[in-house]
DNA sequence: CTGAAAGCGCTAACAA
DNA sequence: TTGTTAGCGCTTTCAG
């Protein structure tokens, strides 16, 4: 009866390599070379098999190759944040970027992922840990959400951008971060040592590493003068800098130093202080954090601590190659050296 | 010598599906059954299989599953926008979300993608073409990209998120829209029958099909009264509409009524005004477009044409799955209903 | 330089 | 309900 031989009638199915070999005469494995670079292949040849390539329209079945190769060619960058702060971070743009560039390179593909809650996070892990991707890169986690936990239990290679919250995941993960802790100090102390008080800060979220570390260089900085009323939680929009001004004026009339975790929250600071009648930097003194795009947009421009997020990215990059070429003797974890940048608001 | 059946030693290669069944002591088959919703299998035998399973830490090789059942699962939302304009526009964030919740109804996932510039779609084309996604929702298109027309010749189904720039592309592709032309012809017109003159209007990239058909309608509602000098072109960007709104300033001094394309650039253009001293809307009446959140967050708030975004992303949703499942008899194409909203700037 | 053949790990049709 | 078997389309030795 029909073995699978036979039922090649030029039907409607794709077109295979077994069909380019046939019309160009050839064996299957001189096709392979010829999509495959065409080395070791005479000229006459190769030129036979991309003629019959292109009569057929054949292109090559990507699931095929990669179960021959057993890899996919494919990186995950992982977004998880909830709702509409998804992609309001210019910085994901500019992670997005330097990534996919990065990675052509060495042949690969930059594939964006998003999970916007728990259950959309453990789809996510499942489609990860699965093999559709050959390795991630994994945005500034937040504590409690179960994602990292998923996928460090499985093989896939990972790089966390940002340090970890839990210490576990900390000294078992590999990520490059920055040291919030001491830019945040060095900030503080900027604004004390003007002769600046009271001074507060709006936070970034606290079950993130980068909004603890902020908070806690800030209340080092203030020793024994720290109080919980000279901290409101922001959530790293402008809006939520806006609103958590809005209230620490409230609380704090006289308020003549303002330490904001980015300078997306500073950008809604800066509005609060401005519609409240406050004048930037003579009565009040505001410095942020990231030296992003905002910074330059407020008036003044923000006193801020640049982020290297492009030198993140790219060792980001090295390290998640290092580990896909086998060549990683266990987790490998980086932080980056920030610079203080002082402009007109601070 | 050894066949492939005795190389089985337990080395250290991930289990596969026969490793399994080989330690739950039954067939191939029926772990395939119990991997994949576990019907007709004896609970007991079921069982048996999982606790095999987790004994092995074996999870599916999907490069494999993919090839035997001749599809991926997986979708791809192409954004080709250039630099820093990725993922400014929030839209990015609300379409991605609806795709991703939509999707997973039929078990599928999204996945985003980028392209800078011309090499990069070209090299995403290649990727998508070869059967890496089972199909592709693609964000507007300027005119002179080369993906689309790359995409429209491989086989894959797509479906392209408003108007396509170029008939051959309006008749052939999938696509959902709005009728750009009668929208903004409405709003023109508003403007003009509160008797304000002169009235000007910043527009989108005349490279997209919405860029071009908002201007074409501000110009049909003018009339003999269109003149070259009372359009200027911006980006979509909030930025453009800024420095847009100044220029046209300059030009025409007595500004009477602003139609900006976008509610982003309208945000920029009612900072132009405020630093420039006019009063919204009693001098100048702006109207934007989109009704998107940046129409909330000026002061007076936007008037603005509602365009329906979400209801676009779920019928693209819709339109793809149709194409998908094969039943689709040719490309359908979508003009969704917009809706003027009155508000405090006209 | 080239063809043949042995897998890659899984699904699905078939027979039992 | 279950095991067996024939592919899915490609890469990659291995001979020649």
């Amino acid at each position: 009866m029909a073995t699978s031989a036979q039922r090649g009638d030029a039907s409607h199915r794709r077109p295979t390599i077994d069909d380019v070999a046939r019309l160009a005469g050839v064996g299957r494995g001189t096709v392979s070379r010829v999509i495959n670079g065409g080395h070791n292949v005479r000229p006459a040849v190769r030129d036979a098999v991309n003629e019959a390539i292109d009569a057929l329209g054949y292109s090559v079945n990507q699931s095929a190759r990669n179960l021959a190769r057993g890899r996919t060619g494919s990186i995950a960058y992982i977004i998880s944040e909830r709702g509409d702060r998804l992609f309001e971070d210019p910085n994901f743009g500019l992670f997005a970027r330097t990534f996919s560039r990065q990675l052509r390179g060495s042949g690969r593909h930059l594939l964006i992922t998003t999970a916007e809650d728990e259950e959309e996070e453990n789809s996510l892990g499942d489609y990860l840990a699965v093999g559709h991707v050959d390795g991630a890169l994994l945005a500034l986690p937040h504590q409690g959400e179960p994602l990292l936990k998923r996928l460090m239990a499985s093989r896939l290679p990972l790089v966390v951008l940002g340090k970890p919250v839990d210490t576990d995941e900390q000294e078992r993960c590999s990520w490059v971060g920055i040291d919030d802790e001491a830019a945040a100090y060095g900030v503080a102390n900027y604004l004390l040592a003007q002769g600046r008080w009271p001074i507060a800060t709006v936070t970034g979220p606290l079950a993130t590493s980068s909004g603890r570390g902020r908070l806690a260089g800030f209340r080092r900085a203030l020793g024994r003068q720290f109080r919980q009323n000279l901290v409101v939680q922001g959530d790293w929009s402008s809006q939520s800098g806006y609103l958590g001004t809005k209230d620490l004026l409230e609380c704090h009339p006289t308020l003549a130093g303002l330490f904001v975790a980015s300078d997306l929250m500073a950008s809604g600071a800066m509005r609060a202080l401005r519609d409240s009648g406050r004048l930037v930097p003579e009565e009040v003194a505001v410095a942020g954090f990231d030296d992003s795009p905002a910074a330059l947009m407020t008036d003044p421009q923000l006193t801020t601590v640049r982020h290297p997020f492009e030198e993140t990215a790219l060792e980001a990059v090295r390290i998640l190659n290092d580990r896909l070429g086998g060549r990683a003797a266990g987790p490998e974890q980086l932080l980056l050296p920030t610079e203080f940048v002082i402009r007109g608001s601070a």
